[in-house]
DNA sequence: GAAACATGCAACTGCATGGTTGCATATTGT
DNA sequence: ACAATATGCAACCATGCAGTTGCATGTTTC
């Protein structure tokens, strides 16, 4: 499962707001999905098909319509196999580099 | 701060590795950032001036060498922020929702 | 069966962006 | 002072991608 498409799906300010309406009420039909916004229903489609290659919605037929689920297993992932890494260097090491380096150059110069 | 700057910013596979190199040996200066990739210093440059303009990382002019820190503050701020939002709506609301239609549907159509 | 409804598919456009090349600038060292 | 080193800046190119328009397909309803 590419953690990259995932990253990329999320790098789109309407794909997280359509990742936003999901939580509020999940199961929502493309047209409902496509309501309010100033882009064409055609546009939200492509953006959901992004959402769903990246695993981040699952989708469901009923009839004519197609409903859409979300899937935060993926976020989850990021947050813990990418975002965990980042805690490591603590925040005091940027503060203590940066007096690090203003020691060395001197500040009187 | 903006947030779409700091998804952006981790869309792209490149820039993330950079983010990686400077986590395993932080204050790098942009020759050993530069190093081992097959695309140019220039190209390395413009990855680092986007994470910089997302406050992903902070620079230091030691005379004509600049060193790059990490900042790993607006991903915590994604993480805290944003992914929280999504533990709400729990794995099983999906799998609820799922069975939910089916039944709905009848299987046996 | 025909009209209305919900969605899909394809071609095209414009703009953002990743990458390159070439040259300029500033700092270090001899 | 001069050569080498470290980086910046600008122009340019190619590709990706968000968005549109137009039409096709499948489903419900009367």
């Amino acid at each position: 499962m590419s953690m990259d498409a995932v990253f990329k799906a999320l790098a789109d300010p309407s794909r997280r707001q359509l990742l936003d309406r999901l939580r509020d009420r999940n199961g929502q039909t493309l047209n409902e999905l496509a309501n309010g916004w100033d882009m064409t229903r055609q546009a939200v489609t492509k953006h959901l098909a992004i959402l769903e290659a990246a695993n981040l919605v699952a989708t469901e037929w009923r009839g004519r319509e197609k409903l859409h689920y979300l899937n935060p297993v993926p976020i989850h992932d990021i947050a813990d196999r990418w975002i965990a890494q980042f805690r490591r260097p603590h925040l005091d090491a940027l503060a203590d580099l940066k007096r690090d380096l203003e020691s060395e150059n001197g500040d009187e110069t």
